[in-house]
DNA sequence: ATGTCGATTTGCT
DNA sequence: GCAAATCGACATA
């Protein structure tokens, strides 16, 4: 298990980037406890000429501003009022690609998951559960993922990759449609 | 200053 | 299957 380098999150497909993310592993620790698991469903947001995106004609606010920085970082904004979301940013400075982490297969620090997620059940199948079963909050916002509390590891494992649209995004019209999104079928 | 709305989850019907 | 929960970002004035 290798901690990905920053170099991975600077290439220039995020559409690419966002299958590859898939079997890789998002892991925080914190309070001295690990939590985590294999990341199996992923979106990817094309930044300026993607309606769904934040960032969406290079609109640069107060909000969307980190997705602009160097891949590699974590882009944390709360949805709805009360769910963090997490995302990974990528591409070079000043483009603002990011790719939103949906759902995990569970793994590390199971006990203190279903802990945070006051459940036993579902505890990382959706972006909202992900961010409250590992205690990713805003404060994670920017946090480069290249190191503790919150980073991604590389672990060997494969699988077969499923695409379908993105999830929630009706709004951004014919982008809707886009296969952007990604699920892994893996083998235990 | 004010109004609209969202990259969701949950629980109830 | 449907709607409430809940608040900050954003747009408009």
């Amino acid at each position: 298990m290798t901690i990905l380098p920053r170099a991975f999150y600077e290439q220039e497909d995020v559409v690419d980037l966002a299958r590859q993310l898939l079997g890789k592993w998002l892991i925080t620790k914190i309070d001295g406890t690990l939590t985590g698991g294999m990341i199996i469903e992923t979106e990817a947001y094309k930044g300026a000429e993607d309606k769904a995106s934040h960032a969406y004609g290079n609109r640069r606010t107060k909000r969307t501003e980190v997705i602009f920085a160097r891949g590699g970082v974590a882009y944390v904004y709360l949805c709805y009022g009360m769910h963090n979301l997490f995302n990974i940013v990528t591409n070079k400075q000043d483009t603002p690609h990011a790719i939103l982490i949906r759902a995990l297969k569970p793994d590390l620090g199971i006990e203190t998951m279903q802990k945070r997620r006051k459940t036993s059940h579902n505890l990382t199948s959706g972006p909202g559960m992900v961010c409250q079963a590992l205690g990713i909050t805003r404060k994670e916002n920017g946090h480069p993922l290249t190191e503790a509390p919150l980073w991604i590891e590389e672990r060997g494992v494969k699988g077969q990759i499923e695409s379908s649209a993105r999830i929630g995004i009706s709004y951004a019209r014919e982008h809707a449609s886009l296969p952007w999104r990604f699920l892994l079928n893996f083998y235990e």
